[in-house]
DNA sequence: GATGAATGAGCCTTCATTCAT
DNA sequence: GATGAATGAAGGCTCATTCAT
């Protein structure tokens, strides 16, 4: 009875161990140089372990990314349940972005390196799972922009397409950062960042 | 006299027979698969010639970088040169861009490569050229910008950062292409992309 | 009593389970594809019960040859049957060969398997009866020779000697189908093989 | 000039040398446990080098029994120039091929594995390199058959046939040697083997 | 009886890069 | 200028097998 508790609290245990290494590696040398190998060796666990608990290695990253996006998603939650001002919410949840960006630059890029990536082909379960928590994200924007609609604030008939453009905007700025200084002319990136942000909520801004 | 002419074209030839068969398995088998051992047996020259004319595999993969912004600095000359209006100069930019996304998509894959990865280090030269063709291409949004302005149809005060800011956004909106059906709801990713493009207009556009 | 029952009639469900999923492996994937882990999760079991029922892989292996063993020994027995001329049953007994070679090509493969293989150690009572198998079809044939003797057909004084032969080699027949076209002249491999058998049957042929 | 000559000799060499160390596993250990590591650790080299002068590991077994044909076809040309006797002739050939199986059974073992193996794709040129080799030797028992027929010992009409079934024989009853004492029930395999091989000329044989 | 977590050596292959010629 | 042989670490992944529970 117990046993089979403990089982699986161990199975949970190794698993998180594995996401531990990764996320380590991940945070220390950058996606390119987080291989199977090396997270079995941070992990001290033999390879064919991470095997048994994995899939593969693209499945290692979708468990990060879920986990970065439920972090993200936590952090919206919170910082935006204080503010009455859907304004002030969008800006908050943009500023979360950023600073998501470079607080948890190794899940950032984690979602960065999906984004960017040809293509790839994930167990059907992996994909739900991320899909479920990325759409948990656009949908409180998407209620934020609904809010903000019927205070009379905004004016947009259609908040989801909103929500995904803002946070599609929104992260092509934060991709954009390491041009500052160059093709981005503005040296202060946040200026930058929060001029941008500023844009897309005056794109729904009801005209007084 | 001769000698140094003939010299100067074999070299400028070679970089070319080396960036033909670069571009050639880019186009084939994706970046993943374009190795530099690759390239020279594609080119039909040494492994170690390829070293002689660039610094590295990044070198070459900058020098298709930048001749993926000259062909869209191309396109988007051409393309919004036939238009007096500002407005429309603009969306004609974005549908320019999602266009060479998809027709380019070789190139477009190079842009996205370099603006993913975390950080990569170019010979000086290299980097300048590439700077310098993606600001030509701001330069000219900003130009745009600065004609909408001047014809009271847009208010903006920066229009530098405004262009910046229309680039990041479309090209996020590119990249997220992929999450359409899931994370992002349209179906109809066009349609979902000129929301988008609109809604950036939108926000400089000058109330009546 | 009944449990004792019970447990060997499960035991017995149980090898056939693991056969059953080693066999579908076997036929879809091929025999280097057929692993343990892998027969295990097909079969719905741990590792560790298929180690339990068999000695390792090439246990389970093993057993299917036997299993293989035994349905061409049923085939050849009906349909040798209905025959009364040994020439015609030998005949057959080669179409069958081949045939079996081509419809059971799973099968086919573990005995190749088992004959090429340099060398492997079986546990004592799995080959003792994989050879009574593998004697019961060669003792068959003997058999067809002796009649044939009676009958004044064949001249032969060594009827067993005969039977390894004539297996043997249309054994080596049937692996040289692969090579038909090139270093096998013959396109048509049936009429190579037939060819073959009845050279086989006239060297023992009694002249008239 | 002479620097071109030395470079093709130390390709040569290398190549040697890598086929050297395989064959030296392919004899001590067997097929299996000849990887492409070992063979690199083997022969002082590194594993790139072997990729170098080896599209593959199937490339590199491939020139192996490219090799083992050719001795073999050397033997029995050797052999056999010494004899009139057509029968003789044929009966050395299986005694030569019998013998190579023992003395050179890393080379027959490979020949074995590709004849075994269910599938493998050969780069085109190897291929037919191995088939040209395989074919020389068959040509060569053909020509002893139609030499017999020539001198009224044969009766064949399709001796081209007849060298591929003679050869296919006996390799089966070669491969079969494992099983002597029980399926094959001789436990002398050499009486066993020269039964098959005459009973094979026996079918060629002109009746007197 | 049965489980399934764990091992870790080993598989084939590709890679960017160097350097003597 | 150009060659191409050589490196060897590293890649992702599978394997038969063991063993505590």
């Amino acid at each position: 009875m117990g046993s089979r508790e403990r089982r699986a609290r161990e199975k949970k245990n190794r698993k998180e161990q594995i996401l531990d290494a990764a996320r380590k590696l991940l945070l220390k040398d950058g996606l390119a140089m987080t291989s199977v190998n090396r997270i079995a060796k941070k992990a001290e666990l033999s390879v064919g372990t991470i095997y048994f608990y994995f899939a593969g290695k693209e499945d290692v990253f979708a468990e990060l990314q879920r986990e970065g996006l439920e972090i993200l998603y936590g952090e919206i939650l919170s910082k935006t349940e204080n503010t009455d001002s859907p304004e002030k919410k969008l800006t908050d949840c943009a500023r979360i972005y950023l600073h998501f960006s470079e607080k948890h630059s190794d899940y950032f890029d984690v979602i960065n390196y999906f984004l960017s990536q040809p293509r790839i082909v994930f167990s059907n379960g992996v994909k739900k799972s991320i899909d479920e928590q990325g759409a948990k994200i656009l949908k409180h924007m998407e209620q934020i922009v609904v809010e903000g609609v019927r205070g009379n604030l905004f004016t947009e008939s259609r908040p989801g397409n909103f929500a995904g453009f803002f946070w599609a905007s929104i992260h092509g700025l934060v991709q954009v950062k390491k041009l500052r200084g160059t093709v981005i002319e503005s040296e202060n990136f946040t200026d930058f960042y929060m001029y941008g942000v500023n844009q897309l909520i005056q794109s729904i801004r009801r005209n007084q």
